[in-house]
DNA sequence: TGTGTAAGTAAGTGACTGCTTGCATTTTCG
DNA sequence: CGAAAATGCAAGCAGTCACTTACTTACACA
């Protein structure tokens, strides 16, 4: 069972390079280390082993935002540099699955498994955020957390093709998009300027 | 000569479908109404006819923004909307060519002239923005423009595989993402508050 | 020692790929 | 009209594709 693992490795890779059409059973097979015919008595076809491929690299939890938020900045910049991570490692498979939605929508279907949940938890913390009063402005959850995570998106797969369109250094930038959005947000950088109406009333209400 | 600008529309349809791999000279032909030698005699090669087939539908322009800022929300929406629709109508081909980034690096070239050209506008606006003192907050022009068009791109690229995802109505997720960034910069409702002491310092500045 | 299972090897299937050739037909234009 | 240029048509080329078949080898376990 050693060599449906090597199968599924080298399919995930030739496939981050090639897509669809270009990784072949019999790239797959010496990538693998591994005859042709092994592929079809393992997984039936191409397809078969494709859709497992994909199934597995799909599959992966978000790091958890709090239900309560307390220190905002803080929690949402830790989650969008895993999430900027995440979508890092992954560019090149994710920018190949989003070339073949059109033809290979059940692909798509576990690709968006990820990016799905991201949205929802994000939604789930800035509603919770936005219930106790430690925003200032009044906003759209969803057009927030659409703004943060296509900003973290954008990056992760252009950045490599235009580097001079995104900012600098390539490691802050998820906390500095997540900044910019709080700023939106009217969320006062809890470490330093406590002595805001808003925050004092945030605390009352969260109290 | 009209077969030309046949093949040539052809092509960028198929292409969109199907990406280089599956956009054969035959399928081509086919859409074309053309025989599939008339392809080779007028264009050589496959690779000639894609090759300028990208070149026609990345060679476009956008909707310049004003040198010198009077009306940020107004101006910057209908450049928001502007480059969202070019998106959209481009999504595919655009999520075809990214998933060959890797394979045809020379395709990604011409793919990215536009949104190269965006940032830099979108950067010198914003640059401009600030200088007159129109934006309260501090911020770094690259980032806040990275984030707009990130918001902006990930909406034309994701919204047809996951609508629940991004802001209702569609029409007004432009204008909701360019809203909400300048709330981040800082920039009052031109139209609205204008007693406001940031806007004041402003018009101070800009005259 | 014998048996079952997973793997390798070699050859081949029909369908499709980009591209070419030779020749007949249509269109264009002086 | 008549020559030249552009197109269509039919066939074929060598190569690749996913997948199959028939047979051999290697190892596990009883």
């Amino acid at each position: 069972m050693d060599s449906r693992n090597e199968i599924i490795n080298a399919a995930c890779q030739v496939f981050a390079k090639l897509g669809f059409r270009g990784c072949t059973t019999r790239r797959i097979a010496d990538a693998a280390g591994v005859n042709e015919v092994t592929i079809f008595r393992q997984f039936g076809s191409k397809e078969a082993l494709i859709r497992e491929a994909m199934k597995r690299t799909h599959s992966v939890e978000l790091t958890p935002l709090p239900d309560v938020p307390s220190d905002p900045e803080r929690e949402l910049t830790s989650w969008s540099e895993s999430f900027i991570q995440h979508l890092r490692l992954r560019s090149s498979i994710i920018r190949k699955t989003m070339g073949e939605m059109e033809e290979r929508p059940e692909m798509c279907e576990s690709a968006s498994y990820v990016p799905r949940h991201a949205s929802a938890d994000l939604c789930h913390y800035l509603t919770a955020l936005k219930r106790q009063g430690m925003a200032a402005e009044k906003f759209d959850p969803k057009t927030a957390a659409a703004m943060l995570m296509g900003a973290i998106f954008a990056d992760a797969m252009g950045r490599g093709m235009m580097p001079e369109v995104y900012p600098q250094p390539e490691e802050k930038a998820a906390q500095m998009y997540t900044r910019l959005l709080l700023k939106a947000l009217g969320v006062e950088n809890g470490a330093r300027r406590t002595t805001n109406k808003q925050t004092k009333r945030a605390k009352q209400l969260s109290a």
